[in-house]
DNA sequence: TCCATAAGGTGAGTCCGACTCCGCTTGCGT
DNA sequence: ACGCAAGCGGAGTCGGACTCACCTTATGGA
């Protein structure tokens, strides 16, 4: 159902409308009520029904594009360092991403932690660029193996969501004590 | 507000129907309208908010004794077992508590995934509990410093909510790796 | 240029679940 | 046995996600 007809430019316009006004209103405060976005657009929730299944998918369409850029970083980093750093740095920008603003943290969050079907693309996406971490690692000797990416994003889902002050050194701490683990039982033991 | 007088009969029995009521519905099923409580409990939904705060008050009184119970194990442990095996073992005791139904798996998740004021005191006490832990692993220079069981309760958070195929064997996976970071810093590293 | 028409928009209304309120009922101390 | 505070019932409120029957308009073909 894309691309069946290329959407009318009233239509074009407000569904830009309506992920503007949801990216204004997610990053900034976390959540915000479907009304509260269609009248942020100017248009009415009928409208937003229109364009987008559930408010979740809403929120899913919305952090694509910054989850997607996420997944990317694994094959990057690789090839400009090894596994284990390579590991290390992209749970750190995890941790980054998640700070950006509540809402992104609380997508990361459902990505990682729920099992909504509307996040499942994201969620193998991430799965995905963490297994070709941890198999490169492990490859290497550096990591230890028979760990899924499904398993470590598990891991990190509950660093997500609280927004306490100190938040960000926890999820630091917890970040590294995951990767030390994940060290622990390498091949090339140190 | 406890013990200013010792209850009437009728009112004792409906909280206990109540809390049996819950239990029974959240063990099972995991959720459970406050209507659906009330209605296996045979009274009406005023008595049970007369009972009870909220859902989530009810919610934290259903699993109080089990968590209570859970926060006495690190003492118990620490007396028959080195610091670093006891810790590895509480971990995996919170995995195997988190499984024994969905209801519980759900509440432990808000205990250490939210930051619900309800929670305030399961969770201090399980942070704790976690502290003596840490504390006596680090002290025997089994366990790296400075990691607070805040963050180790955190850490441990998105494990207990989904319940997929096969996921205890992931619950136990992360619990190890969260074990394995532990012990990596600490100061006999090996 | 104009019309037919299907794509798109609207917003009052439904549904559902947590929670409230107030009049009625009843256990219990005297 | 009586008074009344404690307790109970359950219809009602509230808030938020979602729907639907009807109206508006962009657009492409004559």
């Amino acid at each position: 159902m894309p691309s069946s007809r290329p959407l009318r430019a009233d239509a074009r316009r407000n569904r830009e409308a309506l992920l503007a006004a949801a990216r204004e209103a997610f990053l900034a405060d976390g959540d915000a009520t479907v009304e509260e976005i269609a009248r942020r657009a100017e248009v009415a929730v009928g409208t937003l029904y229109r364009h987008f299944e559930t408010r979740e998918a809403l929120v899913a369409e919305v952090y694509r594009q910054e989850v997607a850029e996420l997944c990317a970083a694994p094959a990057r980093l690789l090839t400009h360092h090894a596994p284990d750093e390579a590991l290390r740095t992209f749970l750190l920008l995890l941790v980054e991403h998640a700070a950006v603003g509540r809402g992104m943290g609380e997508a990361l969050e459902s990505i990682m932690a729920t099992d909504s079907p509307v996040f499942d693309d994201a969620r193998d996406e991430m799965a995905r660029a963490l297994d070709d971490l941890l198999a490169a690692g492990a490859a290497a000797g550096l990591v230890r193996s028979g760990i899924s990416g499904r398993v470590v994003l598990r891991a990190l889902g509950g660093i997500c969501g609280l927004r306490a002050k100190g938040w960000k050194d926890d999820a630091v701490r917890i970040a590294t004590i995951l990767y030390d683990g994940l060290r622990y039982g390498a091949a090339n033991h140190g």
